[in-house]
DNA sequence: TAAAGTAGTTTATTTTATAAACCAAATACA
DNA sequence: TGTATTTGGTTTATAAAATAAACTACTTTA
């Protein structure tokens, strides 16, 4: 058995539901994600830029008409990771 | 759909290993959990108080012959919030 | 009996997460 | 018209968590 090392970028709730919601719907909006996850702001950003670094998910900005616009995309790499952790996330919920 | 709320108190890696490991084995001893975990002894002593405080698990300390013996046992609110867990999580993991 | 090992706890440091404050532009409204 | 308010964020500050390092107390071994 053992317990395998948990991804630490994906081990954080708010980073988790992100990319959970960006695995099923592939492209999604900064406003969007937000009420989806129920986060702030503030933190919301925060962890985008995160995964952001880690190339985990690829963020566009543009404008919509006069509004800025974020939009991010889950990369490959990001789809690695994800099933990864959810692979070795089983280990410590079914023993 | 929308994410809901993952206990704090089990969203940490050396946390969810323990109770993992607690679920199957019912009681473990200090040794054995740090083992299995591979942690330290400075975090798993932390870990384990506040498993403790949230009365997750019971810590019977004793002595074995004469050397200090500190055993773990899941209790029934334990493997509650264990089982609440893994169903909350399973939502994030499978979109 | 001095050195090393066992079984932990406590304290300090680092990392994370969250919240609060801020910014720039657009829109509503009195 | 100009002044609030809202939108869509970012940056900075604070709180909480995880981890590591240092320490305690006792035991075993050489």
């Amino acid at each position: 058995m053992g317990f395998n090392q948990l991804d630490p970028l994906l081990h954080s709730q708010l980073r988790l539901a992100v990319m959970s919601l960006l695995i099923s719907v592939e492209t999604a909006d900064f406003v969007f994600i937000k009420e989806q996850t129920e986060s702030t702001a503030g933190n919301l950003s925060v962890q985008l830029d995160k995964l952001s670094t880690a190339g985990y998910i690829e963020i566009i900005k543009q404008f919509e008409g006069k509004k800025p616009k974020t939009t991010c995309k889950i990369t490959p790499k990001g789809v690695d990771a994800f099933d990864t952790y959810v692979k070795e996330i089983q280990q410590y919920l079914k023993p």
